[in-house]
DNA sequence: AGCACGCCGACT
DNA sequence: GTCGGCGTGCTC
């Protein structure tokens, strides 16, 4: 929604820590009215500015618009000597705390310290210096001391963190603790170790394939894989979890030989680019024209047209200008293919950033970044904290994708940092999709982003024919109509895959009692209990609970109980019992639990092997199965009746992106839609005229209704162990809403609420939100101030526990 | 958030 | 008599 680099002026450049939005607009000539109303008024609401101290002319204040080596003048007059610190704390505390700094070294805005807080011992991050502080002598402390040399934050990134923590109301230390690795942020030393390389030993035999122990062998063949120089140990954690206890007999018997190294060798075979289409040319030429400066770029290509081609190539071209690379992809496409082709085709050392790494490995590769070292940095959301002294570039790959956005503590969206952290560096961005977000689709209209157009798909491969199957008063076999039963047979008979999508894991969403009509509930949320018919258990999607299935009804001890609605596992059963000599697959979050079991069933359905595949999202993402040549999306109408408004984007684009997955070789594809609603527009809009004309459409709903990207809006959400508690407690945020509204000039703020949350009860705590909105981005922000400068410490937020969500993106 | 202090209930 | 429940106060 918020294409962050055109927010208000007045705010990006606020010093967010020590001086807030408003008050440089108050110190311009215009009263507070704050604080006027503060005086007439009897109620004692805290004006935003009010808690914050002004800022002192600091290092980072110098930092700001210093080189990061100059970012302490160590030639600080004598008599103002700055020995005072202020240090960003991990904890919900929005603001800083002054320290006594222990030495001669200099005070410099990055470094980490070890302080003590409290009753215990924290490690910190430097924000300034001062000379002097408000701070009683007797409750100063001293810095423990200095972890580092060098200030592990650089200039650039800093800033970036006071932003964010200004612009999501996050308090500072916990954004900057939450953007180091975890080994960083517990105080480790920012020290490269050697590299774990590891490649073919002397004793290695030929031919390893047939070897009954399969983790060694997929080991082998990794190392084999890379050739002469080796492999990293950090990407063999992708072949197994367990992979060193596989290692051990390898490197006993010779096969395999351990060489830590100072630096990556270089890749010397480099495989050579694609062939690039002229619209791939196009679009690499306009980026690249680009280089050097801040812009960005929607890549808009459907499934299959070279994408990452394209990115191949530019980073590329930056890695021989001796520029870094940044590619945020979503967690679920960092799969070893994707890393393997870059290996394969960059000579640079490439590293990743994402969850199945360990602490240690996380900050090496992060150290590798920051350091220079690295080349190309592929990572999840939390890699755009990666420091980057030589960045080039930032590509963003799946932009449409909601893993960017982090859903809980520090709720920032990736993307939207991309762009802030792309301007302040001058480098482009780049964001890739078949399915453009709604946001990034109205900034190309307003001409924020350029879009770059990627119609063709590789091999002349057709697009899928989409359409809609209506499946009113027709024959239903366990929620498959006859007709898209009929054409499963005619695809298997012509040699055809076919891939079944449904939203939804398990077997069945609901028990029913036959007798009662009582339903199998979650004791936990408002929600019903999910049949695991394989586990034999009874599962709570949203709270993870669980418990056997009954034998009778829990209310009336009936054994008539009936398994009511369709997920995965039903739906596999279904097919595998209509066509039992075809072997089908299941792909969802179950049946892939086990380690290495993803892998195994697409090796399955690339192969062939799984005619049918059933699956929910999972297999929209980023995986490529050139057999495909049917796609049957089984219940596209739930995201038709969505309680937020980005359901709808969201069914559009998880439609397409299934959809991409089929005939992407010599065969069209056919995607038939089982719907209920065949005469809806939207849905009718998206299957005739493409995802283009679809978001033009929704697009134009939300501007009438005046939703994002339309305005701006924030949920101040709110959660407690009893019912009434959070409702109660954001309606004093909305009074408090209310008395900030009487006071300003401008009277465009708007707020919602108090409201349950669409699921009130999950997890046994109570939740209800509060919406503000605001078309104007500066006047949000300062309402979400003086709700967090009210609320902070106050009493009540001890057993409400409170959270503000900027841009939102769903409702839960 | 942590972590202590502090004041009331049911236990070795 | 104390172990421990969670209310409330504080963190430079």
């Amino acid at each position: 929604m918020l294409s962050t680099d055109f927010v208000d002026k007045s705010f990006v450049h606020c010093r967010p820590c020590c001086q807030p939005v408003d008050s440089l607009a108050w110190q311009a000539g215009k009263a507070s009215p704050m604080s006027s109303e503060k005086t007439s008024s009897t109620l004692d609401i805290v004006s935003a500015s009010e808690p914050q101290t002004p800022a002192p002319a600091t290092a980072m204040t110098r930092a700001m618009a210093a080189a990061p080596s100059d970012l302490f003048d160590p030639e600080t007059p004598s008599g103002d000597r700055q020995n005072i610190a202020q240090i960003a704390i991990p904890s919900p505390l929005h603001r800083v705390f002054d320290y006594r700094w222990p030495d001669e070294s200099p005070i410099v805005a990055g470094l980490r310290v070890k302080v003590p807080f409290g009753r215990r011992t924290v490690v910190g991050i430097v924000v300034a210096s001062a000379s002097s502080t408000e701070v009683p002598a007797g409750k100063l402390k001293r810095v423990t001391r200095v972890l580092d040399a060098e200030p592990l934050i650089p200039a650039d990134l800093f800033k970036l963190l006071e932003w964010a923590s200004a612009y999501y109301h996050h308090p500072l230390g916990e954004v900057m603790s939450g953007a180091l690795p975890v080994a960083l942020r517990k105080g480790a030393a920012a020290e490269l170790q050697r590299i774990e390389m590891y490649c073919v030993g002397p004793a290695c035999p030929g031919d390893i394939a047939n070897s009954r122990a399969p983790v060694q062998a997929a080991l082998m063949m990794a190392i084999q894989e890379s050739g002469a120089g080796g492999i990293e140990a950090t990407r063999l954690a992708s072949v197994s979890r367990g992979w060193r206890a596989s290692m051990k007999p390898l490197l006993a018997k010779g096969w395999v030989e351990r060489r830590d190294v100072e630096d990556l060798p270089l890749n010397t075979s480099v495989e050579k680019g694609q062939e690039l289409l002229p619209e791939q040319q196009k679009a690499l030429d306009a980026v690249a024209a680009g280089f050097g400066s801040f812009n960005c770029h929607l890549l808009n290509g459907v499934t299959g047209s070279g994408k990452t081609e394209v990115y191949l190539q530019l980073i590329e071209r930056l890695g021989k200008q001796g520029l870094q690379s940044l590619v945020l992809v979503p967690e679920i496409s960092l799969t070893p293919q994707l890393l393997n082709r870059f290996s394969r085709r960059l000579s640079g050392c490439i590293v990743t950033l994402h969850s199945a790494l360990s602490d240690n490995e996380r900050m090496q590769n992060w150290l590798l970044a920051s350091t220079g070292k690295a080349d190309v940095v592929i990572g999840t959301r939390s890699a755009i904290f990666t420091a980057l002294p030589r960045l080039g570039m930032i590509v963003i790959d799946e932009e449409h994708d909601g893993s960017l956005k982090q859903q809980d503590g520090f709720r920032y969206h990736a993307r939207d940092l991309a762009m802030m952290r792309a301007r302040e560096r001058s480098v482009p961005v780049l964001l890739g999709t078949a399915t453009p977000s709604f946001e990034s689709l109205n900034n190309v209209r307003n001409g924020r982003y350029q879009q770059l157009r990627l119609t063709r798909r590789a091999g002349d491969a057709q697009a899928p024919e989409i359409a809609l199957l209506d499946i009113r008063r027709r024959a239903l076999t366990e929620g498959l109509s006859d007709r898209l039963l009929d054409h499963i047979k005619a695809h298997l008979d012509d040699d055809g895959q076919i891939l079944i999508f449904i939203n939804r894991r398990g077997f069945a969403p609901t028990l029913l009692c036959n007798d009662c009509g009582a339903c199998a509930d979650c004791q936990r949320c408002d929600s019903h209990m999910t049949v695991h018919e394989r586990l034999n258990r009874l599962r709570c999607h949203h709270c993870g609970a669980e418990r056997p299935i009954p034998l009778g009804c829990e209310s009336c001890g009936s054994e008539r109980l009936d398994r009511v609605g369709h997920g995965t596992e039903r739906i596999e059963k279904v097919l595998q019992e209509q066509f039992p000599e075809i072997m089908v697959a299941r792909i969802d979050r179950d049946s892939t639990r086990r380690k290495g079991a993803l892998q195994q069933y697409l090796q399955d359905a690339t192969s062939g092997r799984a005619r049918i595949l059933v699956g929910t999202q999972m297999l929209a993402k980023g995986h490529h199965f050139p057999g495909v040549t049917l796609v049957g999306i089984l219940d596209a109408d739930r995201g038709l009746f969505g309680t937020d408004f980005r359901a709808l984007e969201q069914m559009g684009q998880l439609i397409l992106q299934v959809a991409g997955r089929a005939g992407r070789e010599k065969r069209r594809g056919t995607v038939l839609v089982q719907t209920r609603n065949p005469d809806n527009h939207l849905l009718q809009t998206l299957v005739l005229g493409g995802y283009d004309e679809f978001a033009a459409t929704a697009l134009a709903d939300r501007e009438s209704a005046g939703l994002p990207p339309f305005s701006y809006v924030a949920l101040v959400r709110a959660e407690a162990a009893q019912r009434e508690a959070p409702h109660e407690f954001l309606s004093r945020v909305a009074h408090v809403l209310r008395m900030h509204h009487r006071t300003v000039a401008d009277k465009d703020l708007a707020w919602f609420g108090p409201v349950p949350a669409p699921m009130e009860r999950l997890g046994g705590r109570f939740r209800a939100q509060l919406m503000v909105q605001s078309s104007h981005r500066a006047v949000l922000n300062h309402a979400l101030r003086v709700v967090v400068a009210n609320f902070e410490n106050a009493a009540e937020s001890r057993k409400t526990r409170w959270s503000i969500d900027v841009d939102p993106v769903d409702f839960f």
